[in-house]
RNA sequence: GCGCCGGUAGCUCAGUUGGAUAGAGCGUCUGCCUCCGGAGCAGAAGGUCGUGGGUUCGAAUCCCGCCCGGCGCACCA
C-alpha cells in the first residue's frame, strides 16, 4: 500500500470516529498541500462537516486530530486556518515507502482489484491514402489510453475500426474500373501515390459528374453485397495500404498492430441483423424513404425530431449501422465492460444518437460504460490581410499533411539541433535519436492540453529544447542515465543503491513528488485524458533538475549521501519511464 | 433556432465532484558555467479568472441571465 494510501486509511478511521461516516468522502479527506508550508498533505473534512453539522470547523477539526493515529508516518497534525489539518510526512517513512519500490516495474503503482475489459477503438487510418494529420490526434490520444489503462490492470482490446468500406471505397473502386476496364491486373502494379492520385480523381468527378457518384455509390453497395469484381480490386487496395500503414506505426512507436484490425467491413454480415433487430423490437421507422430510428432528445434545426439513418434510401448501409454492429459485437463477443472511441468532437451528436439507439436496442446495457473521446482539430496559423487567422491545418497547397512527411521535417530539425549540441553522436545513431525526440515532441504536445481543445501546430514550440516540452523531458532522463554512466552503476539494479536520506530540501522535494506517482492515476480513468500525466513528468524532471543542481551526486563529500542521491536518481528515472512510456514516448540514452 | 465545447498573465495553456496568497511554459528583464551533460538552475515584472446576478463561512470551480468564439444539427465518415 502506498504512503498516500495508507495515511489516508488513518485519516479516514479519525474522521469517522469524530464526525461519521457521511463527513469522510471525497476530496476533502485527504489531499495534498499545495504550498510546503502547509506541509504535505491536508486534511479540509471539518470545513464541509461544519456546515452540516452546525459547529465550529475548528472545533471539529480538533475532534479529528484527538482521534488521529499517524504513529510512524507523519508529525504531529497541525490545525491552521479555520480548520485545515495540516501533516508532514516523517522523513523515515517516505524514505521507506520509496525504497520499498526499488525495482519494481510498476514503481509501486498496483493494479487495479477490479479489472475491466475496455475496447479502446482508435486511429481507423483512412485507408487507400498515406496516414495524414487527421489520424494523428485518434492515433496518439487512443494508444495512450490503451497503454495507460493495460498498464494499470485492465484488460485492453486494441480495436482498429478503419473505413474499408462505404462510398470512399466504392468511388475508388469504380474510378478504377474506370481506368482499367473489367481487367484488373494492372492493378498489381500500383503503389500507395498512384492509388491516392485516383482517389482524388475520383473525389472531384463524383462532385462534377452526376454518372460518376451513381456510379460509385453502386460500387459501395456491390462491396457490401459481395460482388467478385469490386472485391477484387478491394482487396488489392487493402493490402497496399495496410503495409504502409503499419510502416507509419512503427515508426510513430504506436501499440496497434494488424490483429487489431476489426474494419468496418467485418461487420458486413451483422448490418441486415442490426436491422433485424431493430425492426423486431418497434424501433425502425421509414422516413423519406430511409430506414431510420427516432430517439427523444434530438431534434434538427427545424425544431423536428432528428433521425439516426440506419438504412440509406438507396439501400445502402451507413457508419451508424456499422458503429451499432461494432456496438453490438463489443458487448456480446467481447464482453466489454467499457467501451472507448476515440475520434475528432465533430462526431459527437453521432456517437450520442447511436449510443441511444444501442441502449435502447439492449446491445448497449446498463453495465456497461460508453465514452466518446472527442478531440479538437490541429490548426496552422496563418496571415491573410495583415490579420492572424486560425485555420485547419494544411498544406500551403491545401492538402493534406502527411504523418510520413511530419516525421521526416522533425527528423531534419532535430539532426539540426543534435549537431549543434552534441557533435559526438555518430550520424546513424543521431537519426535514431532524431526521430526518437520527434516522436516526443509531437506526441507530448498532443497529450499535454486537454483531447477537446483546438491547438496550433508548430515546430518551434513543440521541439523546443527549453520548456515544458518532449525534449526537456527526455534530457532529464540522459542527465540521470549519465551519472549512472559515470558511477558504473547498474541502471537495472535489483539491489538499493543506497540507503535513502534527506540532507537538502531539494532531495525531499523530488522523493516527495516520487511518493504522489500512484495518485495521477485515479482521475484518468474517470477523465481519460492524459494531461496530468504530462504534468506529472514535467514536474519529475523539473524537480530533479533542481536536485541536480543543487546536490552534487558522485562528488557528495560523503559516501552514504552518495549512494542516497544515487538511489534517488535512480527511482526518478525509474518513474520518468513509466509515465513517459504510457505516453508513448520512449526514452533515450544519449541526445 | 437548438445542442455541445470554450473565454484564466502580452501569447499558448493547467487548475473546474467549492477550500489557505489562482499556477506552468513561451516572451520580457536580472543573476548563475575552475563543479556529475548550461538541451540546465535561480529570481523579477505581469491577473476585474468574458460579464451581471445568486447560493456559501468560503466560488475560476455550483445555479440563472447575457456577450463573444468554435463545432455539430437527414441519407459522407
Amino acid at each position: 500500500m502506498s504512503l498516500h494510501q495508507e495515511i489516508r486509511r488513518r485519516v479516514e478511521a479519525a474522521v469517522v470516529a469524530a464526525l461519521g461516516p457521511e463527513h469522510a468522502q471525497g476530496e476533502s479527506l485527504l489531499q495534498p498541500s499545495r504550498d510546503p508550508r502547509f506541509g504535505d498533505f491536508q486534511c479540509n473534512a471539518a470545513l464541509p462537516a461544519a456546515k452540516a453539522l452546525g459547529s465550529k470547523p475548528r472545533d471539529l477539526a480538533l475532534k479529528i486530530v484527538e482521534k488521529l493515529d499517524l504513529a510512524g508516518l507523519c508529525a504531529a497534525p497541525e490545525i491552521a486556518g479555520p480548520g485545515f489539518v495540516n501533516l508532514r510526512i516523517e522523513d523515515r517513512a517516505l524514505a521507506s515507502a520509496l525504497m520499498a519500490t526499488h525495482g519494481d516495474p510498476r514503481c509501486g503503482v498496483a493494479p487495479r482489484s477490479a479489472p475491466q475489459r475496455v475496447v479502446v477503438d482508435y486511429s481507423s487510418p483512412n485507408l487507400a491514402k498515406d496516414l495524414h494529420v487527421g489520424t494523428f490526434r485518434t492515433t496518439v490520444i487512443g494508444d495512450s489510453i490503451a497503454r495507460t489503462l493495460e498498464f494499470l490492470g485492465h484488460t485492453v482490446l486494441r480495436q482498429n475500426h478503419y473505413g474499408d468500406w462505404g462510398t470512399n471505397f466504392g468511388t475508388l473502386v469504380a474510378v478504377l474500373k474506370r481506368e482499367f476496364g473489367p481487367d484488373l491486373a494492372a492493378l498489381e502494379r500500383l503503389d500507395l501515390p498512384q492509388i491516392e492520385a485516383l482517389y482524388t480523381q475520383g473525389s472531384s468527378l463524383r462532385k462534377d459528374d452526376p454518372a460518376f457518384a451513381r456510379d460509385a455509390a453502386e460500387e459501395a453497395l456491390k462491396l457490401q453485397q459481395g460482388e467478385p469484381s469490386s472485391r477484387a480490386a478491394w482487396r488489392r487496395l487493402m493490402d497496399v495500404t495496410l503495409a504502409n500503414c503499419a510502416e507509419i506505426y512503427q515508426r510513430l512507436d504506436v501499440t496497434m498492430k494488424p490483429e487489431h484490425d476489426r474494419p468496418e467491413s467485418s461487420y458486413n454480415a451483422d448490418l441486415s441483423v442490426v436491422l433485424d433487430d431493430l425492426q423486431r423490437l418497434g424501433l425502425l421507422t421509414t422516413s423519406e424513404g430511409a430506414k431510420v430510428v427516432f430517439v427523444d432528445g434530438f431534434v434538427n434545426r427545424e425544431g423536428e425530431p432528428l433521425p439516426a439513418i440506419v438504412q440509406k434510401a438507396d439501400g445502402g448501409y451507413n457508419y451508424t449501422t456499422t458503429d451499432l454492429a461494432a456496438m453490438r459485437h463489443r458487448v456480446r463477443n467481447l464482453r466489454a465492460d467499457r467501451i472507448v472511441i476515440v475520434t475528432d468532437r465533430g462526431q459527437s451528436l453521432h456517437f450520442e444518437m447511436m449510443a441511444a439507439v444501442a441502449r435502447k436496442a439492449g446491445w448497449l446495457p446498463e453495465s456497461t460504460v460508453f465514452t466518446h473521446v472527442g478531440y479538437g482539430v490541429i490548426q496552422r496559423e496563418i496571415e491573410e490581410d495583415g490579420k492572424k487567422k486560425k485555420v485547419r491545418f494544411k498544406t500551403r497547397a491545401g492538402g493534406t499533411v502527411k504523418i510520413r512527411e511530419l516525421l521526416a521535417e522533425g527528423v531534419e530539425r532535430c539532426e539540426k539541433i543534435a549537431l549543434e549540441k552534441n557533435a559526438e553522436l555518430a550520424p546513424s545513431e543521431r537519426t535514431e535519436i532524431a526521430l526518437r525526440l520527434t516522436v516526443a515532441g509531437l506526441k507530448y504536445t498532443d497529450l499535454k492540453q486537454r483531447p477537446d481543445t483546438d491547438y496550433v501546430f508548430d515546430w518551434d514550440q513543440m521541439l523546443a529544447v527549453q520548456g515544458d516540452t518532449g525534449v526537456y523531458l527526455l534530457y532529464a532522463y540522459v542527465r540521470i542515465r549519465s551519472v549512472f554512466e559515470k558511477a558504473g552503476a547498474d541502471a537495472a539494479s535489483k539491489v538499493l543503491l543506497g540507503e535513502l536520506r534527506f540532507t537538502h530540501p531539494a532531495e525531499r522535494e523530488l522523493a516527495l513528488h516520487l511518493a504522489k506517482c500512484e495518485d495521477v492515476f485515479s482521475e484518468y480513468e474517470r477523465e481519460l485524458a492524459a494531461t496530468p500525466l504530462c504534468r506529472y513528468a514535467y514536474d519529475l524532471a523539473t524537480l530533479f533538475n533542481r536536485f541536480y543542481h543543487d546536490c552534487p551526486i558522485l562528488k557528495a563529500e560523503e559516501e552514504g549521501v552518495r549512494a542516497a542521491r544515487l538511489e534517488l536518481s535512480y527511482l526518478a528515472a525509474e518513474r520518468l519511464r513509466l509515465v513517459l512510456g504510457l505516453l508513448g514516448i520512449r526514452t533515450v540514452e544519449r541526445m
